[in-house]
DNA sequence: TAGTGGTCTAGACCACCGG
DNA sequence: CGGTGGTCTAGACCACTAA
């Protein structure tokens, strides 16, 4: 049949019905856990094609309220929305190794917490990394990469980076913390290890630990799924 | 005709597809300012449907490289990918006046900057501002709504809000910032306003400006874009 | 007016999941 | 196996832009 549309429609089809299903779960019509519609459903039940209800689902998607698994159907999260990801992590006390810090603050907001190490060992510095540490390209370095799950579901991803000197020392006498901060849509493969839609943003958070002599000793490399987290920091003003 | 693809195909068409014009933009084939074949073009090109070609288009504007204008095209971004948000601009020297700190921050990294006030006046104060300033839903206070571009497209908006009293006195005895951070996926509202793909990552970021006495004086509660902006944070070791 | 992207259809086959 | 989402087609009409 042909297009589309009798006369001047302002709001395009598939956006009203991504927009019904989205205020059915704020409104708790949907509640966490439930299954969304089945798109055949709703293809019936509002009177459009597949390819029309396919692009509210993308909307819907979006929105960061459900979570779909191919072959299953699509769910409304329970993930509560976010968790504090405070400054205030980089207190010495709390810094009992990160393993520790990261129980602790997740816990203390009420959450089951894991963390799976994917990988230790030996690597050749990848290049971004060998220039923050202030180190030739392709120099040996200690890595470690972790998997974070909150509630059962991954939220992070950190790779850390250590010099070998390091290593043999542990210095633990880190003067300043450098986080760099910067949010995009996920690649395809970031999207699966998250268990993300794909292109849902996440953040890449790259933190350098310095000493009081100015050394990068550390970098850590975090990949985070941005609807689990709220960043804060406290800057005291200065001259 | 029907569908898809013989046999086991392992990634989609349009993911090759999409993959391939963004290699051509990273490589320098296509450059800034070029325009990117149009969907006819490369539904011709690649063999494929205009579903198909279309869904790749989604693909590539989710990479954030390329800028598409209804009725004109896909042309790739002038804009140097991001600017450097460092936490040194709450020095008080670079701060007499939000304004000037912007200009000066953004010129330093080389790109044109402009500024303009969308609207200033008295409003009562939304629930989560009041909340944060300390005072009463409703109460009146100062806002001031603004729109920052850069190369002359929007890249950010700012409100800020101000009680009335810090208004008379102007305190610049700022002791601390508290600022909260996160991304997540531009509303459809915001997208628009700052001529975004539907569904590009934001970040909100809200500044609390405290006293030495630890009164929040000023709110400022700022959406960007979120592929415009690294933000940087140094943090001095506590114990 | 011609060319572009935006919405929509009515179907098809595939890949995955669960019983 | 039936139901679900994922990919794809070959068309249609609409809305915007620029010459």
């Amino acid at each position: 049949m042909a297009a589309a549309v009798g006369g001047g429609r302002a709001v395009p089809r598939y956006l009203q019905i991504a927009e019904d299903i989205v205020q059915q779960i704020r409104t708790g019509s949907l509640k966490p856990g439930d299954q969304v519609p089945s798109e055949a459903d709703m293809a019936e039940r509002y009177g459009v094609s597949g390819g029309t209800v396919r692009k509210a689902m993308l909307e819907i998607r979006a929105s960061g309220l459900v979570d779909t698994r191919h072959g299953k159907g699509s769910y409304v999260k329970a993930r509560p929305p976010v968790r504090h990801r405070s400054s205030d992590r980089f207190r010495r006390s709390l810094r009992q190794g990160g393993k520790a810090a990261y129980l602790a603050e997740s816990e203390q907001s009420g959450a089951t917490a894991k963390v799976s190490v994917i990988h230790i060992g030996p690597i050749e510095a990848p290049d971004g990394i060998a220039q923050r540490l202030g180190v030739d390209v392709g120099t040996q370095v200690l890595t470690r990469r972790r998997l974070y799950f909150r509630n059962g579901t991954p939220v992070e991803t950190a790779t850390s980076y250590l010099p070998w000197d390091v290593v043999r020392d542990i210095p633990e006498l880190f003067a300043e913390f450098v986080e760099t901060l910067q949010a995009r849509p996920a690649a395809k493969a970031e999207a699966t290890e998250l268990t993300l839609s794909p292109g849902a943003p996440v953040v890449h958070l790259v933190r350098e630990a310095v000493t009081e002599e100015g050394r990068v000793v550390e970098v850590c490399d975090t990949l985070m799924a941005a609807d689990q987290f709220v960043f804060e920091f406290r800057i005291q003003a200065t001259d």
